[in-house]
DNA sequence: CTTGGAGGCATGA
DNA sequence: TTCATGCCT
């Protein structure tokens, strides 16, 4: 139930294709898109703790990281650095960083990366992890049938870790196609015999995978602007470090094959969960710097060392392995913000504390709005977190409370006050009402324990009109603003773009036509999510004492017993265990319209009254039903705009149902809303929910449908969409259409074709001339000749040998690019298998200029 | 100012 | 479950 991680069997540990999605220095690019006129400029984000001083970059953009700008750099040293450097700060509201720009900016990106595979987690701001197995899987099987070709310019800007550039790797995967037991000898001392079926494929699977995310990349870069890097490999840690060795607009590709190469240099803490203390001990404990060390031991040995967990993690890791799932993740678990008050700002007053414990509180709220329109959820948990000064010491608490029915910022920020005043051994200074005992350096508010909202309630409904009053509120109070200058002056709202209206509207429109549309269920499973434990080949020898306990808690009292350093160990493990996935859905048509509704009255609110009458006639009715049915609203009378709500012109029917009163109902009711009224109960269709039978509610209760219906129609629809325009040789195997001519030509022979799956069976040689080591069997079984090559393959083997002719194409075609491309820029002394960050070395980056080179996207011009 | 802010996830006692 | 801590972007 409490969610965590899930595994994937460890002999499925070569068969997922796992891509990592890590958007480039991903605040400066919200900001160069914001701001155009600093694009190709050297920019860095910069977050100002205290008004004004000095503030601390967070991202840099590749052209100041060329001039040696970076992370964590003050401002002042950026300047000094780089004087012509541009510095973008992070938004401050209500004089704290505010973040939500770049949050909704890694959503929008996230909306693309889901219309590729459900099964997406969002890592971070700029991150996501997509398993795209499935896909990859699809297309193998396109591939054999010829249905499917692998398209060059997909490949543009693609590396593969070990290999000089992709020819190289495409060369490779051709030559196994023809002969795919080539590396056997060796595969069998390094693998396990039962995994190489998987490790023959693995190559080919991890090229396919490229391409997609090739095209993952473009969709992003087309439909958000933004660009991004990827990794591609057999698992998470794989993709995530692969992702980083070429960055700048790029994909990296980690070959099965090359993760010992690559590990016999890498220092451990490139690992993601060993870049902290835990890292540090490790090399310490075994003086290790570099993760293929850790192969000299055995699991057993880093079990005693450590814990068991963490040595048999780090076992696997060591040697390429992690089975964790990608567990889909749209939405974060929790929703927090802080602020540290550092020095002299200390908070040593009641009012201040309180002071700033609301306008945590109000951004928590406003955010919390926000998400429950999009996400259908509300919070049940509240954490208050503090760092207060006790006796020169810093000292850090939390405390949780859970949350009432209905909670607004006035009570966020009276728990978190109770909570830290129930949590204070003297609050309040001796003979003082008003001076805090212990000062505080640090405050935070963060919400979290989701539930769905068993919508009985005009919930949505009420949460959307209080949007809409806010929004009129903020801006009638702009008006007047003027009068009152708050200390200090903020950035007025710049903003020149237009948006299109035409988006919001149509899904408006599109919304009233389907008002009455079922939504149906299309969730599937991957096939391969089980959850073992993952033992690494030897068995765990249990000679000696295998710490049951935490390593760190053991490692701790070490410490404390040597000396009296106070030390702290992080883990970083693996822990198999149920889990179910949060409902998640894209950005609600509610949230969009919001977002509209902003712009709107934050730019001209004197004029533009001209299209969209339908939102305005809804948000109208939305008022006035809340200004009627709300007894505890946040808002007043008088805020509440005069809204003519004779717009009650029903568009839609009423639904007509058995009332079916429920006495249960009472417990759901929330008793502050619409207790004057009784009404009569229907049942919802689609979620069962008992519902007050009138319009307005039922209504609104199916725009929640809808809102989720929408979303998920569009990503259907888009990955659909996204199937059919996908490069495609033919449409059918026995009919060629003639419109694909430059793509039948690369996948010549389709016609012969028969469906085979399983690969791994039957790779036997396309060409009579050698034999492989392991020899097919080969006897009564029907055999076929090659419209390519003539020779006669064995009919199961055909689909293998048709991929050789593909693969060998494709070659053929890279390699001629090759040399074409290379004549300009000879490639320095090639080290094969160094550092994969000089695979640049021989395909310059775009920093250089910005014309004559294009890595391997030149390789691939003219192939289309 | 005190020296790396703000936000979010996972783990284990 | 709560709370403290580590790790990460
Ligand atoms: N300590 C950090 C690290 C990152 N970020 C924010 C700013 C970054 O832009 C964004 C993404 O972090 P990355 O580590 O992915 O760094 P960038 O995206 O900026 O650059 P890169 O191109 O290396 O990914 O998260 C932050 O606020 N504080
Ligand atoms: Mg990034």
């Amino acid at each position: 139930m409490t969610s965590s991680r899930n595994f994937v069997s460890p002999q499925n540990k070569y068969d997922r294709v796992i891509l990592l999605v890590d958007m480039d220095c991903f605040f400066c690019q919200v900001e160069e898109k914001e701001q155009p006129i600093y694009r190709n400029k050297p920019l860095a984000v910069v977050q100002f703790s205290n008004w004004s001083k000095n503030g601390g970059i967070i991202a840099v953009n590749y052209a100041a990281r060329a001039k040696g700008i970076t992370r964590h750099m003050r401002a002042d040293e950026a300047k000094d650095l780089l004087p012509e450097i541009v510095l973008v700060k992070v938004p401050n509201i209500r004089d704290k960083a505010d973040t939500t720009k770049y949050r909704d900016a890694g959503k929008e990106v996230a909306n693309v990366l889901q219309k590729f595979t459900k099964q997406l987690e969002r890592a971070s701001v700029d991150e996501a992890y997509l398993d795209i197995t499935e896909t990859v899987n699809q297309r193998q099987k396109e591939l054999q049938t010829g249905a499917f070709t692998l398209q060059p310019q997909e490949l543009v800007n693609t590396f593969a870790v070990g290999y000089d550039n992709m020819g190289e790797y495409v060369n490779k995967i051709t030559k196994r196609f023809s002969n795919p037991y080539m590396d056997d000898e060796r595969f069998q001392l390094v693998y396990d015999q039962n995994d190489l079926p998987s490790v023959r494929q693995s190559d080919i699977r991890l090229l396919i995978g490229a391409c997609i995310a090739g095209e993952v990349r473009a969709a992003v870069k087309k439909e958000t602007g933004y660009e991004c890097s990827a990794g591609v490999a057999h698992n998470k840690i794989l993709a995530k470090l692969a992702a980083g060795l070429n960055k700048p607009n790029k994909q990296t590709i980690l070959p099965l094959d090359e993760i010992p190469g690559l590990f016999e240099t890498l220092p451990v803490g490139k690992i993601k969960g060993l870049g902290g203390k835990f890292g540090e001990i490790v090399c310490e404990t075994l003086s290790i710097k570099f993760l293929g060390e850790l192969l000299k031991f055995s699991e057993g040995e880093l079990q005693r060392k450590f814990d068991e967990k963490n040595g048999t993690w780090l076992a696997n890791i060591c040697r390429g392995i992690d089975l964790e799932c990608v567990t889909p993740r749209f939405y974060s678990k929790s929703i927090g913000c802080c602020k540290k008050f550092p020095g002299r700002n200390n908070i040593t007053g009641l009012k201040t504390l309180q002071h700033w414990l609301s306008e945590l509180a109000t951004e928590i709220t406003e955010r919390l709005e926000k998400d429950a329109i999009e996400n259908n959820r509300r919070a049940k948990q509240m954490v208050v977190q503090y760092v207060q000064d006790l006796d020169g010491e810093e000292v850090a608490s939390s405390r949780s409370n859970a949350l009432p029915n209905h909670y607004d910022k006035e009570t966020l920020a009276n728990i978190s006050l109770d909570l830290i005043k129930a949590n204070t051994k003297t609050f309040l200074r001796a003979g003082s009402d008003a001076a805090l005992n212990n000062s505080i350096k640090f405050l935070g508010i963060s919400v979290g324990k989701f539930e769905t909202i068993t919508n009985n309630q005009n919930k949505l409904q009420e949460m959307f009109a209080n949007q809409m009053a806010k929004k009129r509120r903020i801006s009638s109070e702009e008006e007047q603003k003027q009068a009152q200058p708050k200390e200090k002056e903020m950035e007025k709202e710049k903003d020149a773009n237009v948006k299109p209206k035409e988006t919001e509207e149509a899904k408006m429109k599109s919304f009233f036509a389907n008002y009455l549309q079922k939504p149906k269920a299309d969730d599937q499973k991957v096939a391969m999510d089980v959850k073992p434990k993952a033992p690494v080949d030897e068995p765990t020898d249990t000679v000696g004492i295998v710490e049951k306990t935490s390593f760190i808690e053991g490692y701790k009292q070490k410490l404390k017993a040597l000396n009296a350093v106070k030390e702290g160990a992080a883990a970083d493990s693996s822990m198999p265990s149920l889990t179910s996935t949060p409902p998640e859905m894209k950005e609600s048509f509610f949230a969009s319209f919001l977002k509209q509704q902003k712009e709107d009255t934050s730019k001209e609110k004197s004029s533009k009254m001209d299209d969209s009458t339908e939102m305005q006639g809804l948000a109208d009715e939305l008022d006035a039903i809340e200004a009627s049915s709300q007894p505890e609203p946040p808002l007043t009378e008088e805020e509440l705009q005069p809204s003519s709500s004779t717009s009650t012109k029903r568009k839609f029917e009423q639904l007509e149902t058995c009332n079916n009163y429920k006495e249960s109902y009472a417990e759901y009711a929330t008793p502050e809303l619409r207790t004057d009224l009784v009404i009569p109960l229907i049942k919802c269709d689609d979620c069962g929910a008992q519902l007050p039978n009138d319009p307005k509610t039922l209504q609104s209760h199916r725009d929640h449908h809808f809102a989720q219906e929408l979303s998920r129609q569009l990503r259907a629809e888009q990955r659909e969409e996204r199937e059919k325009n996908r490069p495609k040789a033919k449409q059918s195997p026995t009919a060629p259409t003639p419109q694909s001519k430059q793509k039948a030509k690369k996948s010549t022979a389709t016609a012969v074709v028969n469906g085979n799956a399983s690969i791994t069976k039957f790779l036997a040689p396309a060409n009579a001339a050698v034999a492989p080591p392991p020899p097919p069997a080969n006897s009564e079984f029907p055999m076929q000749q090659c419209d390519e090559c003539k020779t006669y393959i064995k009919c199961v083997d055909m689909p293998e040998h048709l991929d050789y002719h593909m693969a060998k194409k494709l070659q053929r075609e890279l390699n001629q690019q090759d040399m074409q491309a290379n004549r300009p820029t000879p490639s320095p002394g090639a080290v094969k298998k160094q550092s994969s960050n000089k695979l640049n070395a021989t395909l310059p980056s775009a920093s250089a200029s910005s014309k004559g080179n294009r890595t391997i996207a030149q390789f691939f011009s003219q192939i289309n």
